[in-house]
DNA sequence: AAATTCTTGTGAAATTTTTCACAAACACTT
DNA sequence: AAGTGTTTGTGAAAAATTTCACAAGAATTT
């Protein structure tokens, strides 16, 4: 248990995700209802294991019928606690970083960059940007006053653990690590690894013949 | 099996692309020779689960002594298939997009990004780049011709199953997907999403509390 | 060269995750 | 209001993945 909740599993996390944006896309379409099977398909999982997934935290459907295309979109956002906006930093904003400010997409998903931190704050960027660019020894003040957990690590592979530790001693709790390295961390403190090449290199195996 | 070889699980290749770096590393390092226990412990990960994991593909260590470093990492790349530089494609050059082209990490990481596609090729970018960008109209001639199988989407929700279909169509059989939606592709076509919502949704999940 | 230490490779056990199969519950039709 | 059809929720089975435990092999020391 987890703050008097289930544990859920992480592979069950990133599937309500998906089904969330199934289910968001479908209130858009005017549709207010929908089976295991269909809202399944549009994930491209297999319903039986959309409903265990939904069983792990509650019922919401109706027999003969379904569910509730805006009920179930709310119980799942409640699950993931994305119902408010999320406030992240930022560090490092070289090429990924910049495109990453320049990204519109989070807002709407329900993250906020609030703080963008780069070793070289005044370096010459090509794009212009609205958020200023603080420099990274304002990082711990900003994160302990401002109370943020979660952040996105996108600085080079050299100082990813540094920064990494710097970020954690100042109360940071989940990062998004785009560095190329495994990041040794507390068992407290969460890490996502986003490896572009890892991804490729994926790929280049299975399609191989 | 797959052409001779036997399939491996996806989650095996992964951590077999996580190895590699960690012995790349390593080599960078001087260090010859490495223990499983010692590998395991750079990539994160149980030195029984590394070693079941080479186990499938071959025998390559010494008891008492550990793999050698330079012969390990030959093994894995080749069983990898990135022994040699492999060409990929872009499609959609927005903020994403124009990230990746600008992201000098691919080439070091044995990918090329050989052609870039917009449906807006000259549209203003800030940044400069050197690759051409060419129209979309030109994508399924450039891709029969050059052979390219591996793809980068980065394209906009609402036209991405219709760019994934036309890339499909001219024999791209590898999709690196950014839009946040879930891809219908034949069984044979590959699809790796990388969706940066979900990620940061995931993170918040576990460290509420 | 025998003993000791170290480390791999692997069968078996444990755990986790997915899928199956179907009873129970509800909607809808007649 | 009964009958028919649909869809959920779930215990049980199956499959996949991870971990354990240790014999076997090789290096190093004595």
């Amino acid at each position: 248990m987890r703050n008097g909740r289930p544990v859920m599993p992480r592979k069950t996390i990133y599937r309500l995700s998906i089904y969330l944006r199934c289910l968001v896309r479908l209130r858009e379409n005017g549709i207010g209802t929908v089976s295991s099977e269909a809202l399944a398909k549009a994930a491209g999982v297999k319903s039986t294991q959309l409903r265990k997934d939904l069983a792990l935290f509650g019922n919401f459907g109706t027999r003969g019928l379904g569910y509730d295309v805006a009920e179930l979109s709310a119980k799942i956002s409640g699950e993931l606690g994305t119902s408010r906006l999320q406030p992240v930093v930022l560090v490092g904003v070289g090429h990924l970083g910049l495109a990453l400010l320049s990204y519109r997409g989070f807002e709407k998903e329900g993250f906020e960059i609030v703080g963008a931190f780069d070793i070289e704050p005044n370096r010459r960027r090509d794009k212009k940007i609205t958020l200023t660019i603080r420099s990274i020894d304002e990082l711990p003040n900003f994160i302990v006053e401002s109370g943020v957990r979660l952040a996105i690590l996108s600085v080079p592979a050299a100082v990813a653990q540094e920064t990494a530790n710097k970020l954690i001693a100042s109360g940071v709790m989940g990062i998004l690590n785009f560095a190329p390295i495994v990041l040794a961390v507390p068992e407290d403190v969460m890490v996502n690894n986003v490896n572009l090449a890892i991804e490729l290199e994926n790929l280049s195996y299975f399609i191989q013949g």
